[in-house]
DNA sequence: GACATCTTGTACCGAAAGGTACAATCTAGT
DNA sequence: ACTAGATTGTACCTTTCGGTACAAGATGTC
């Protein structure tokens, strides 16, 4: 069947608008301009409107952190599962360029719409890192702070290198962090 | 004169509804609503509109900042004005609950055209700490790393407190980030 | 009280917003 | 080839957007 796969296609380039806009600043016409669609097929497809392309964009970066981060994380070798999460957040988020959709919902007045699915992609993501170094040999309450850290840390990182313009702050804040989360010891 | 008074007055009331809805969201009516200001004397005291207006609120934040963080860490005893700033964050941001407009700008469409800014507003706050760890005996490398390090990892706790609305994970990284300071060894 | 200068409310503008209606078209299965 | 269903383009709706025009009202100064 293609119209599954259709509207499968079409909400990752719904993600880049709302990334690069926001979701008061993303418009229809934005989005009929991206990905070629009319508003005829925008609204076959999303019934709900611009809220369920934004909750189906939403769902959609979960699932590709649920898949490649945070199950890794939880179920894999914790070294080598740490050690994916750091590329694959590099590439995700190509090298700082990219903006985090999630964090960028989280700041405007659009979170209490979405806040479920917001505080749950965070709320996650750490919980399966924290679980990853236990299972590498952290202490509870250093797991978690550290957890916590990183993930607080990456989205600081996104927002400091896209307000600077330079790509460098997003590097030098991931290798930081990956040594941190080498050496247990010094936090 | 009574003008300059008004004008003065109003913007951070103004600048509340930018930080609550962000750029795109913030609309007239709104403005009107919040400070009781019609449109008439809103363009006489803005004749440029909202991106005046935009542009008055972060040069009203960049004072505060600059009076009350930036000046303190360049100009007084290290130590003290370090304590200060986590004092002044704590406060400005009220524990969390209240979001950095800049950070908030940075993210979504709008950051191109209030760039320079943005940019200026992270750079000097970096700059400023840096300044002040140097003159409190750490080394060039340590003091730039941490200092960004720091900085970002504000602007991240922002965004995780509000995405998971628990104001805990702000005071827990403001705390972790004191203590880093001050053990300039572990960096 | 007269006068010039601020200040404000009201009415209005064109453009764009999100959304709806629906007929025309395409596609698959038989 | 026929038909039911999925898909799409077009036209249109209401509301709100940012912004303008301008006359009326307030205000301080002399």
């Amino acid at each position: 069947m293609r119209t599954l796969n259709e509207r499968a296609d079409v909400i990752p380039l719904i993600a880049e608008v709302f990334r690069e806009f926001g979701f008061e600043g993303t418009s229809l016409s934005r989005i009929t301009e991206k990905t070629g669609l009319g508003k005829g097929s925008l609204y076959h497809f999303f019934p709900g409107g611009k809220e369920e392309m934004a909750r189906a964009v939403l769902a959609h970066v979960d699932a590709w952190f649920e898949r490649e981060i945070y199950a890794p994380l939880r179920d894999g070798a914790p070294e080598p599962s740490i050690a994916r999460m750091w590329l694959g957040v590099d590439d995700y988020f190509r090298s700082g360029r990219r903006v985090c959709l999630v964090g960028a919902f989280a700041l405007d007045g659009t979170r209490d719409r979405f806040a479920a699915a917001i505080a749950d992609y965070f709320i996650r993501w750490i919980a399966a890192l924290r679980d990853a170094l236990l299972r590498d040999g952290w202490d509870a309450g250093a797991a978690g702070d550290a957890a916590e850290e990183v993930v607080l840390g990456i989205q600081g990182a996104l927002v400091l290198t896209r307000a600077t313009q330079d790509e460098a702050v997003f590097g030098r804040a991931l290798a930081r962090f990956r040594r941190r989360l080498q050496q247990p010891a010094a936090i």
